[in-house]
Order: structure tokens, then sequence, then C-alpha cells
DNA sequence: ACCGTAACTTTGCGCGCGTAAAATTTCTAT
DNA sequence: ATAGAAATTTTACGCGCGCAAAGTTACGGT
């Protein structure tokens, strides 16, 4: 608000008639310095305009306000929600978050760390690549910096995970399936881009055995993370050769899903609950797009808020405390099932 | 790769053989030393694992490596796939890119623009929130920064504009529709959260004209960035109001259309271009979920790759130059039309 | 072999700020 | 009012590095 621009902390301290290392006690905690001393920065604050240099700020504290967020896949909306939500608590608590994306690739993901270490970041919220990471490097990296782990599980890597209850999630909706129709078959991918589908596979196959069912697999061919062209492709081939055994098919996820969804509609398959309906689909992850597919996609929601929250809280006390790691902590979240009209 | 950590670029130079300014000068760019010189630095690398601190690195340079990427909504994979581009492209060039959301929120685009502005960058790619900018702190921002506005032009706003060229987006997509078809109603935000959507009604407007057809225009009632949800509540009004007067809607952008092909579904009107079908749908933007209605949406896809490249292009053009700003420049792409089986 | 120039390396200084220790002020209890 | 403790401010130093100027080396022409 003023003509005259300030150059640094020395100058504004002068300007306002008090020492500069006051200035900088000031900066770092309003609340620490005399209200009488506090009232007249302020007040040179309003009329000179400055801000504290951050790279020599950073150089000189110990531990920057820093917090990295690392998500494989940003054009996933799932990440890009998720990402959202922990980059708006970090700003409430009063530190900078920085974005990253691996965008799928491990060498990425390993840049990012590296980037990331030099940084000095007082912690990190980092939902791995999963299969395609590069463990020993992760681990590493969750050793030099306070790490809180998300979404995607590796391992005895890192102290703390923080992340869905995949195994429920698939016994929540197999369950639902059974109960209201057919018993699913599952379609997942061969090579999926991360661990959680192990343990949805998993899942679906204790599911099944425990309600008296056979379990059926359906296998995607097909790398990387275009899920829905993915799930439309191999899904007409499934379709054409007629593989789908029973009339509910419940996929790994619901990306998978949407792009069933697009094979079903191109072959002709009416999917719904209703009585003109050939198929049921459902799905697994309560993805931004689920409740806009044709039909609206029945399937069991993340409890985003709850995970994004819950880590960064968690990663907070990790920071404050200097944590003494005791044994590794799983946090793991129920999902809620979201009944539509697909399944 | 070694037991002892470097603490500094000194003692780096020290177990280099060469002096730290040398070492400095290596950093900055290898080929600007002499040859044997680099090899005795690159082979101490090898054993020492060190890397300039960035933030004693930032404070002394004049301009730092660091570039800006302001999206208004991450979340929207449209931003998602663009800001994923520019971001490649600039690290490419050697640059470090930030990469932020204002989340639609006004507040928070003001509060980034502080950000990066004391984080001194290079340059900055900045998607504007648009209607909901405050022009005067963006007007401000470009002339502190080197800027690149794309997607959403601000009128006399920074030097440099890129984005689509949105008449021709409409323009296109009329005049395919009333070749094939009857001629469209437009279906747009009666509030619309960024200035595109005015270009494209104007758009529509003079090409129905052109074709000697009156233009009809439905206006969807609803605030912020879930377009999807407006588009299919409003369009069930819309529908069951029988506000439809034409069996082909153009919707002002994809995620509406993907909103009101739901609406469709839901009220069991059969979209798409075969005989059985009562109305056809199409959209605008190419959003990488547009391919996955059902059915498919036809739509008028953004040339994402030109956008991007050309952005990052003319902003480093304008870092390195210095550019005097001559006339405000703005660069236009023509969109592409996707024929698919909604239009 | 010698000199001049170009290319490179070294010297020396300063960037803007955090922070420990010293000096000062403020406050509390008598 | 006054000593002593507590809170705050000041002094003094160093962080790690870029950069300009000075010094040194390499190289080509004669």
């Amino acid at each position: 608000m003023s003509a005259s621009k300030i150059r640094n902390m020395e100058e504004f301290a002068e300007l306002s008639g008090v020492s500069r290392p006051t200035v900088s006690k000031y900066f770092n905690d309003p609340a620490s310095v005399r209200p009488s001393t506090r009232t007249r920065i302020e007040e040179a604050l309003e009329r000179h305009e400055y801000t504290p240099n951050i790279y020599a700020v950073n150089q000189n504290r110990r531990l920057t306000k820093n917090i990295g967020i690392v998500v494989p896949y940003l054009a996933d909306p799932y990440f890009a929600e998720i990402a959202r939500t922990i980059e708006t608590h970090c700003i409430d608590a009063g530190y900078s978050p920085s974005l990253f994306s691996s965008h799928g690739k491990q060498n990425l993901e390993n840049e990012i760390l590296n980037t990331l270490r030099s940084m000095k970041p007082a912690g990190v919220l980092l939902a791995p690549l999963g299969r395609a990471s590069e463990k020993d490097v992760v681990k590493q990296f969750c050793k030099d910096v306070p790490t809180v782990l998300f979404d995607s599980n590796i391992e005895e890597v890192g102290d703390v995970f923080v992340g869905s209850d995949n195994p429920q999630f698939t016994s929540l909706m197999v369950e639902y399936l059974c109960r209201t129709g057919e018993a699913p078959t599952f379609l997942e991918m061969e090579t999926p881009p991360n661990p959680n589908a192990r343990k949805r596979r998993l899942g679906y196959i204790a599911a099944m055995k425990k309600l008296g069912h056979e379990p059926h697999i359906l296998r995607a061919k097909g790398e990387g993370w275009a899920l829905e062209e993915i799930g439309r492709r191999e899904g007409v081939k499934f379709i054409e050769n007629n593989e789908l055994k029973t009339k509910t098919v419940l996929c790994s996820n619901d990306r998978l899903a949407i792009g069933f969804l697009a094979a079903c509609y191109q072959k002709n398959i009416r999917v719904g609950i209703t009585e003109d309906c050939e198929l049921r689909v459902a799905g697994m992850d309560g993805h931004p797009f689920s409740s806009f597919t044709c039909p609206p996609l029945t399937t069991v929601s993340h409890d985003y808020e709850a995970i994004s929250e819950r880590s960064v809280e968690i990663l907070f006390n990790m920071i404050e405390n200097e944590s003494e790691n005791e044994s590794r902590m799983e946090k793991l979240f129920e999902g809620k099932l979201l009944m539509r009209s697909s399944a």
C-alpha cells in the first residue's frame, strides 16, 4: 500500500521502530511479541507492504513450513479431489503445501522425492505409485522425511499408512449384490497399477466363499492408467466372447466400471436393476463422476474427508512430536455403500 | 553414494579439487566449465552425493528457475490434463514448475498470486478464474511477473493470451448439427464461471443466424464448478417442463453435457443419432471423459497439446527476451470436431 | 619460443534472515 | 518503592551460495 517498497527486514524494522530480530519473531508467531510491539509492527505493515523473503527464511530455519503432497496420477479425479482436501487442511494449519503428480511414472516419482528432499519439508503426504514404486527409494525417503503414506500401502515402508479398508469394500459390495440378486463376477486389471487391487480381489474371493459362491474373475489386459479405455476395450471382448458367466459384474474400481458401462452400451446391453435390464454393474471408489454415468453407478465410496483429514492430523503429530517411531501404524477407514441404479 | 554427507558447496569443491565458484558455475551450466574440470566435478559427484541448497541458490540468483502454473479448478480433468502437459514441457526445459489450483475461489486465486510473487518465479502460466477473478489483482500481477494467460481470457490484462477460438468451436458444431439434422438448442449456465461461455453463446447465435435459424437458449441455474450436477438437475427440469423446443441440444461445455446426458437417462430419453433415438446431445471441450459417456459424446476438442506447448514456448520467449511488451498478443487455436454417437 | 587474447578459475563480498547469548525492560511480590 | 524473576529486545554471528572483479591458464599466430 505504499510507494516505497521495502527491501528487507532490516529496513522494515526501522520503519516500524522495532529491532529486526523482533520483527522476525513476530513473523514466526505474532503472539510471541508484546501487544504494544505487535501493534506497532502491524501498523507499519499496513503502511508499507512487506513480506519476508521465503528463500532466506527457509535457508535459515531448521525446518521449513512446507508440506509435500504427492499423488500418482492427478488427472484422476479421485486423486484430484483428495489432494484438494489435503491441501486445504494444510493451509488452514499454516503450512505451505506443494502438490506433485507422478503421472504414473516411476522415474518421475523418484525425481519428485528428490526435489522434495531438497525442499527440506516439515513433512510429506505420499500416495505412492504402488506396484510401480521403487520400494527402496520410498523406504529411504520415509526415513529421511516425516512421511504419511496414503491411498496405497507399501508393506514395511514408512511409519504410517492411512487409507481405505479394501477387503471391507469388497465384502460390503459382494454381500449387497448377493442379497439383491445374482452373485457377481469380478472384473479387474490383469496387471493393476496399484496394490489395492490385490486386496480387493482377495476380499472378493473371501466374501464369495463365505456366502457359498464360487468366485469368478475376469482379467482385463492392459498397462497404465487409462483405466476407462481398458475397461471398455476389454469389456467389449468379454461380452463378445461370452465370458460373463453371471448377470452381475463387480469392477475392481469405478474407472474400470465406467469403461465397462461404455462397453455395455456399445454392445447394446441394458445395465441396471429394473426388470428390463440384462446386467448389473457395480464399482468401487465413489469416483466423483460415478453418479453421472448412465445408469448412475452403484459403488462403495472412500471416506475422502476422513482419510485426508486424518492423514494431515497424523502428519502434524509426527512433526510436532518428532515421533518416536514405535510400531508401524495403519489407519483404515471403511467405505460406504452408495446404492444407485446400476446394481 | 557415500558415507560422508556433504554440507555445502565449499566442502564439495574441496573434495573435487576445484574452487567453490567453479562448482557453482558448473551447476548453473555444466558446459560452461572446461571439460577436464567438468570431469573432476562429475567424478566427485558420483562419489559424494551433493545437491546445492535450493533456498540459498534462489536467494542469490537474480531470477529463479521456478515456473508457476495456476489453474482455476484442478479436479476438472480438463485442467488436470492441460496442467500435466505444461508441467512436462517446463521440466524438459530445465525449469521447476509449481502447480496451484484456485479451487474456484477468488480469494484463493489472490493468495496464490501472492505466494507466487514471493517465489520470484521466472514466469507464470495462469488460467484465471475468469468472471470470478479480481481483474485489478491479476492485471497488477501480470505487470510484476512475466505471465502468459491461458484458457480464459481477461480483456486488457497481461501481454499474452493463449487459448481456444470459442466462436469457431460453436460455429463448427452448429454447422455440423444443422447439416446432419435439426438445428440445436443451446444449453448453458445462467451465470457461467468463466468468460469462454459468453463467447460460445455469441458464437452460437451468430452461427444459427448465418444458417437462417432462430437461436434458442436454455439457461441452467446454479453457481460454482459442479457443472455435471447442475446439468443434470436443470436438465431434468427442462425436460419435465417441456422446454426443449428442438430434438438437438448443444451444451456450452462437456461437463454440462455429461450432466445433461444423465438427466436424459433419468427421464428415459434415448440420446443418439440412430433411428430409435429422440434427442441428439453435443458438447464442447473434448473432455477426457467425453468418450466414455453413454452414448459417447460428440464434441469439439481443444487442441490441448498445441495450447500447452505454445503457452510454454511463448513464456520462455518472454523470459529470455525480457520482452518489450508491444501490443497485447492473442494466440487462438481451432477446435477439432469429434463425431461420436451422441449427435 | 613469445606475446596477446580468450577462456577459465579464484578472491572477496553481500544477499536476507534465524537464532543463541547478552542486555534491557517489564512485571510481580514484598 | 524495590529487588529479583520473567519476558522481551538487542547484539553478533553464520547460513549456503551468486556474482563481479581480479588473477590465472590455455591457445593460436608469428
